[in-house]
DNA sequence: TAGTTGTTCGAACGAGCGTTCGATAGGTAT
DNA sequence: ATACCTATCGAACGCTCGTTCGAACAACTA
């Protein structure tokens, strides 16, 4: 009968942890990318399982062996963009050369924004349903993203070090977020095709406005 | 038979155009908090006219009687709040005495957050559900977010004047609109009781990020 | 009193939703 | 040839959704 090709065990598949044959995880990304894509565009809420299948060329119920649940695809989405997200920003504060706190939080605006062009409709997901999943999946999830966010109050304490103005560093991480995480609201790839301006902009202005004079 | 108690001739109700008797308008009001609040909570696919009905004290027809549908009532939500914002915003902008730049955006920032700290349900909505909306209500939202916009971008333009590196106004005023449109995702009304130092470190990092040293 | 108008409602309609079930076809191993 | 495993599907279930219809009731007017 062999109904179930859902890792077996574990509640959600985790990155790297439920991989099957080649072919299954193609189909796999395949149908979790059109997922995403039309999620981005429509809302969670809105996005249906019925679109995702037809656009993924795929039955509802093809759906179903992939995925144990819609609030499943978008756990699997989260996770997986923060993921990558922490693990490449760890790598390139690991390989830095620059030892400034300027330099680092250059370094994480370049990352966020430079997986955002790659990623766009993963992010979009991602900034506008944080707070769709409940329970265990929330959790994991949020447990991913403090960790980012903790990584990165920490460079912003550096950098703000020895300032005369008393910084809540909370607060201006969460700004730095509120900057960085509002650009799908404007974004578009034509009229911003220049990603290092975009860059430059938006660090220097929190790097200035953190830094001590 | 009276079906049609909507303004007509209008395709939309606007701000103090659809008044009628006074226990219409308060009922009017108390519907619409009552559904502002829900679609804060829930977002706006899944708040349903339902439960808005069942919360409100009334039937589902009755919630017909006073908007034509569900996507009318979002509009209205965007409209009141957007109009009110850039009424106080004109308002205080007036009647300020101060004529420095910095001190502008320093009341540009008070008046999103006082705002947002009065009508939080309503901000949260706007916030997250800006493109939610189609066709002329769209539009007419746009406007009133573009009025705003371009007050922001002319003080910020202010600030910025003579400053040695090439700011970009709009990726500028995007910035400040990004971090204080993500408060709703964090802000808590008793960890930051104190809404005074809240918009002092926000208009701090904006204002020393941007103005010329 | 009879008629009009503003407000409210129960009940339903048609559509779409997430999800499940049992079956089927092809490949692989025994 | 038989048994099993993977991948896929059509069809349906039970439910909720936004919206509408016709009727009822109260209040005012003629």
């Amino acid at each position: 009968m062999a109904k179930k090709a859902h890792p077996p065990g574990i509640k959600y598949a985790v990155p790297g942890g439920g991989e099957r044959t080649p072919q299954y995880d193609e189909r796999f990304a395949e149908i979790l990318a059109t997922a995403t894509r039309i999620m981005a565009d429509e809302g969670y809420e809105k996005a249906s399982m019925r679109r995702i299948a037809a656009e993924a060329g795929v039955s509802i119920a093809g759906l179903y062996y992939y995925f144990r649940s819609k609030e499943e695809v978008l756990y699997l989405i989260q996770l997986h963009t923060f993921d990558s997200l922490v693990r490449h920003l760890k790598d390139r504060l690991a390989t830095c050369t620059e030892k400034t706190a300027e330099a680092r939080i250059r370094l994480i605006v370049e990352n966020h924004l430079s997986h955002f062009l790659k990623h766009l409709p993963e992010l979009k997901v991602c900034a506008r349903e944080l707070d769709s999943l409940k329970g265990d999946a929330y959790k994991q999830v949020l447990e991913k993203r403090r960790e980012y966010y903790l990584i990165t109050r920490e460079v912003i304490d550096e950098l703000s070090e020895g300032s005369p103005k008393q910084l809540d560093s909370d607060m201006a991480a969460l700004a730095l977020f509120g900057m960085l995480n509002w650009v799908y609201m404007w974004y578009n790839p034509r009229r911003h095709r220049d990603l290092k301006n975009l860059e430059d902009q938006l660090s220097g202005i929190f790097i200035d406005g953190v830094r001590p004079r």
